[in-house]
DNA sequence: GAAAAAATTTGGATCGATCCAATTCATAGC
DNA sequence: GCTATGAATTGGATCGATCCAAATTTTTTC
């Protein structure tokens, strides 16, 4: 029933020739003389030995051939893989990682399972961090590592996307098309409930996500004062992009807006939702813009004015910069607007 | 600054102690006395270590706290992720390994690259397979593994779900609200051009991707068999799910049709959007019906009736098996029709 | 204070392979 | 037939930890 657990030396003394040779056969075939490597695969094929067991074999070469990859997500690698934005990351990775024959493994980043101390890979990717400070185990375990999102500075290898600029453009656009009563919509990540912030109240970093959603907020900022609009002025609702109460109440807080910045398509896309919900036509009445592209956004009806957040560019420059070992850079990604069909100039 | 590498020897030198005691601190700390076990943590972050190597840790233990899964697509595993059904499935597996802690890990079965051969897992999903022989390494290097969308009969361990039953109940439904004249879009895996199955014309597995499509024609079969219309007779077209002209080659080849059954929900919606090119109005004058649960079925305009095929409950199950260690099963989920906005009775 | 019991600590063996230097074997040349 | 030369094969050491039984130390008991 249960197949005898085979081992290389067993094979060696099946074949008659010493563990060596038997370990050649499969790790250097070119070094065997023919008959004897015929004997041993035979030996090896009788007793059901399909190749070296990976666990001895790595011990000596110290090569996993697979990046290791901590979601971004804080509740478990589940919820990350829900985020289309890192779905679309992780594509970028496995392509580069299928180019190469290479694995890819989603760690869950809990304490106890082992997590990255015991992560059997080449390098790791942080699909997000807080504090750079988070990847000090990879640092002391000698593991490449990139991190994602974030200006890792001169000893830290990052791919980011420049957020502040992709804003930039979508908020210029909007004022191009002549809008100029905005609300923004801004990013929760804890799962919290959706908070207001209103026109003239201070804001922060916590008033956006992370730093990444800072950076967006700082974008539409540059484009806003370049049309004399002090971006403190906008309204904001700061949500969860899963939070599906937040449309409403970003609609119901800001009913004079022309123009909708939204930080994630999700909201985006909640938001044409509830426009229609409320018969307000999209874009002719309401203009749409969201951050991030995934295939939903074209979707969707009407297609949604969106930036392109080249998710699967920064997984792709992440994983390559590991598998080539060049990990010195700290690569800009340059985002460009989608303009599709859920932006209009503003009604008269 | 690099940092020296160290191990459990070289801790233990340090702290006085002999490499067992070292290692006890780790992992079994309470086998150690409190003083010792300081002095060795002590040792330990003097010299930067962090922990037992998995390497070593792994030769001894075997153990990986990781699950493998080999991808359905035959592209790589960027392009099976691109599947939504997959992701879904993904989710699912992601979500028993939080529960445990354990990381999944995709694998290109790429010849060459080590593949199932070399992955550092404790047990193995395909992801999809053609024939169970496919499964043989695994069985050879005793992994545990589960295929998946197949029936391992008594010795392989298998999840699906049940297909059939999922197409019997979108058929009859069809046929519930009135329909009597039915297109098929069935599926083509192989990203090979569109292929047209004129009615009468006879059909064997081949005209569907794979066994679970095929057991979907039966499906529709059992269905319309009920209302007395042989299947033979309704024209089918094979596509490819990411096909674009399929939709339109569909419409053409059967224009007095009022319903499509369609094998996957992505051809659905292609379907759907085809026909608001052309005017014709879903649900009233065609009622198109998908396979399987994504996100985008539910956002499409109108949204898509769909049998959901469970992928994360399958997922799920499928990883369970493998971190339960109950391999014995084959587990059959039963499927269940989503009656959204696309089907409604054929105009007189 | 000595013996018994319990708690810690330790060295040797092991997991399954690969690498390397040394050895054995085969072939060729004289 | 004997040696030089190169190819093929081999045993010993190693990768970095863990397990186990034996040895040691500490604590308890009378």
């Amino acid at each position: 029933m249960t197949i005898p657990k085979t081992t290389l030396v067993e094979v060696a003394r099946a074949a008659g020739v010493s563990r060596s040779t038997a370990s050649n056969v499969f790790a250097h075939p070119e070094r065997v003389r023919d008959d004897v490597r015929k004997a041993v695969e035979t030996a090896a094929r009788s007793l059901g030995y399909l190749g070296p067991d990976p666990k001895g074999r790595l011990l000596r070469a110290g090569k996993f051939n697979t990046i290791g990859i901590i979601p971004p997500g804080k509740w478990g690698v589940a919820d990350s893989l829900r985020n289309p934005v890192f779905h679309q990351f992780l594509m970028g990775v496995a392509e580069a990682c299928d180019e190469v024959g290479a694995s890819v493994v989603l760690i869950p980043d809990k304490a106890g399972s082992g997590g990255i101390g015991a992560a059997l890979v080449d390098g790791l990717i942080f699909g997000r961090i807080s504090q750079l400070a988070e990847t000090e185990p990879a640092r002391l375990r000698r593991l490449p590592f990139v991190v994602v999102d974030v200006d890792g500075g001169p000893g830290i290898a990052s791919v980011r996307v420049d957020a502040r600029h992709g804003a930039y453009l979508s908020a210029r656009h909007l004022l191009d098309l002549g809008h100029r009563n905005f609300a923004i919509m801004s990013f929760r990540r804890d799962h919290g409930s959706p908070q207001f912030h209103p026109p003239g109240a201070p804001r922060s970093v916590e008033a956006t996500g992370m730093e990444t959603d800072w950076e967006k907020y700082l974008g539409y900022g540059d484009a806003l004062a370049e049309a004399g609009i002090d971006i403190a002025s906008v309204p904001m609702l700061q949500a969860d992009p899963w939070e599906t109460k937040a449309a409403a109440l970003l609609l119901d807080t800001a009913p004079y807006a022309t123009a909708i910045l939204s930080m994630s398509v999700m909201q985006a896309i909640a938001v044409i939702g509830e426009a229609r919900r409320r018969s307000i036509e999209v874009p002719s009445e309401l203009s749409v813009t969201g951050f991030n592209d995934i295939p939903e956004a074209a979707l969707c009806v009407p297609p949604v004015t969106t930036v392109d957040g080249m998710g699967r560019d920064k997984g792709l420059v992440a994983a390559r910069m590991i598998l080539e070992g060049s990990l010195v850079r700290n690569e800009v990604i340059a985002p460009r607007l989608i303009i599709r069909a859920s932006t209009a100039p503003p009604a008269r």
